[in-house]
Order: C-alpha cells, then structure tokens, then sequence
DNA sequence: TATCGTGTTGCAACGGTGTTGCAATAAATT
DNA sequence: AATTTATTGCAACACCGTTGCAACACGATA
C-alpha cells in the first residue's frame, strides 16, 4: 500500500521515489518556506541537481510555490490544498525576518489590488514584509 | 570646476572618480532599473569587483535602490533627489515585464499600508508587479 | 606644485547558485 | 519478469557575488 506522500505525488503524475517522497514529507512538516540548502542538509546527502529538478517538478505540478523574499536566495513552501498546475494559489503576502532570515507565509493576508500606471498590463502582484519574526521580538 | 555629477558624489562624501562619474551618468539618463551587466556593457572595460563595491557605496550613500524584481539579479535605480544615508525614498511599487525583463519604478504608486499578522513587525514592505510593459504589449 | 594620507581600484582566488547533457538506474505497466 | 519511460547522479560549465591585498589616484595640506 502507499503512503500519503506517495498518494500526494501520483495524484500529480509525479513518480513516487525515495527522494521524492522524503523531500515531500520536509515540505509538509516545515513551519517556513526552506531553502534548497535546509533540504539539502536534512539528508545524508542528496545530489544537488536532482534536487533542483524535483523543486522544479514539485512547482510545476502545483505541490509548492517559489518564493523570492530578497533574501538572494530562493525559498519554497507548500501551496495550500487546492492549488493546480494551471493555478497557483499562492496569492496571500509573505513576511521574511531580518534577524533570523527565516521566511514565512501569511495565508492570511491576500495580495490586495493595486491600481497600476495605465501603460503597463500588470498580470501578477507580489509583496513581501520585511520586520522582526515572533521569534525574534 | 566641478561637473554635475562630480559635486554629486562629492555632496555624499564620495570621492569623484571617472569610474564613479561615469557610472552615475548612466543612473541620471537610464529610463529603467540597470543591471550590474548593463553597466559592464556601457564601458569599453570595467573591473567586475570595483561595480560591486561602486553600487554598493552608491546605495549606502543614498544614490541609487536595489530592487529585487524575481528576476534572479539585482537591478538599480537612481534614488529621487530627497533619498539620503539614513532613509530611502524607494517606498515606491516597481514593475517588472516578463517579457522583455524591464523594471521600472512605478513613482506614482506608493507601497499600501498592509495589515500585518500580530505576531510578527513589519518595517518594510516590498511590492513588484509583474506582467507585460508598455512597449511589449 | 610637491607631498602625503586615505579612499578607491584592479587582480587573484574563492564559494554559492543554478543549468545542461549524458549514462545509469529505478518506477510503473504489460 | 521484461519493457518503457521517468528519474537520478555525475561531469562540466556559466554566472553572481565576496574577501584580501597591493597598487594607485584623489583631495588636502603645506
């Protein structure tokens, strides 16, 4: 029988492999958005490139968003259930600490609209609040 | 005597040095946010490390922003006349085409007031737009 | 205008991020 | 169990950005 993570990944025509699978479990018990590295150092070792494609597979069939907090390095969490690969609902603010660095999503909040200047065909809003972490304070 | 953007740096308390003047010339006619390769481009030859350090005083001294559009590079700006050391003025929204990779601030539209979640303080709040810019459409 | 101190530049060397191509391997299907 | 196809792991590479150090130029002072 399959486990969940299993179930999750074929339910997105994603092959259910050992990396796979443990990248997956990572993303669904991670409080924050991880880094590439944070994977990377939760396994004994694991092969830079195949982590790259299976973040890249992971976005492109919906299961997380990227996230670029201006950190200079890319964060990923996990999309909220109803997310597809046509459509990301990944539409709500994130707030990156300064102090810690860590980067987390505030489903919360909702993008708002913003009137843009009329030449300009805005199709996509992104907003990142930059402070002090719970933690932090 | 002094050229214009000479007495530029020279109000910042940087020292007026070819590379600096020219480097602020390319800020003051730039219609867009400028790229560190843009800028290795405009000179017949510049040394990679010495842009890094120049871009970086720039910014500390409150000439230039750094924005950070998701495009993977940082780009700059020249910062309206009243940026200083201690507070930026770029509390604008900026714009980012996807398909030509522009970014431009958007001066007239200033970052919303976002409710934060209690738990965490906000200081700064980062808004990009994203989509197709004038001159694509 | 010659000298001097400090800021700036340019070079060497390095670490991190991210990509592509290819061969080996593992998963799902029959 | 065999086959097909996706996935993995390795090699090699390009780009972004930083630090340390020596050489140099700016701006001030004499």
């Amino acid at each position: 029988m399959s486990s969940k993570v299993a179930r999750i990944l074929k339910s997105r025509e994603l092959r259910a492999t050992n990396v796979r699978e443990k990248i997956l479990e990572l993303f669904i018990d991670a409080p924050k958005a991880i880094t590439h590295r944070d994977i990377e150092l939760a396994f004994d070792y694991i092969d830079r490139i195949t982590l790259y494609r299976t973040l890249k597979a992971f976005e492109e069939k919906g299961l997380i968003h990227k996230i670029e907090d201006g950190s200079g390095v890319a964060k990923y969490a996990r999309c909220i259930d109803n997310c597809d690969e046509d459509h990301h609902h990944d539409d709500h603010v994130h707030f990156h600490c300064n102090d810690c660095g860590d980067t987390f999503c505030v489903e919360e909040v909702e993008v708002p609209y913003i009137k843009s200047p009329s030449k300009h065909l805005v199709t996509k809003t992104t907003i990142v609040l930059n402070g002090t972490c719970e933690q932090c304070q």
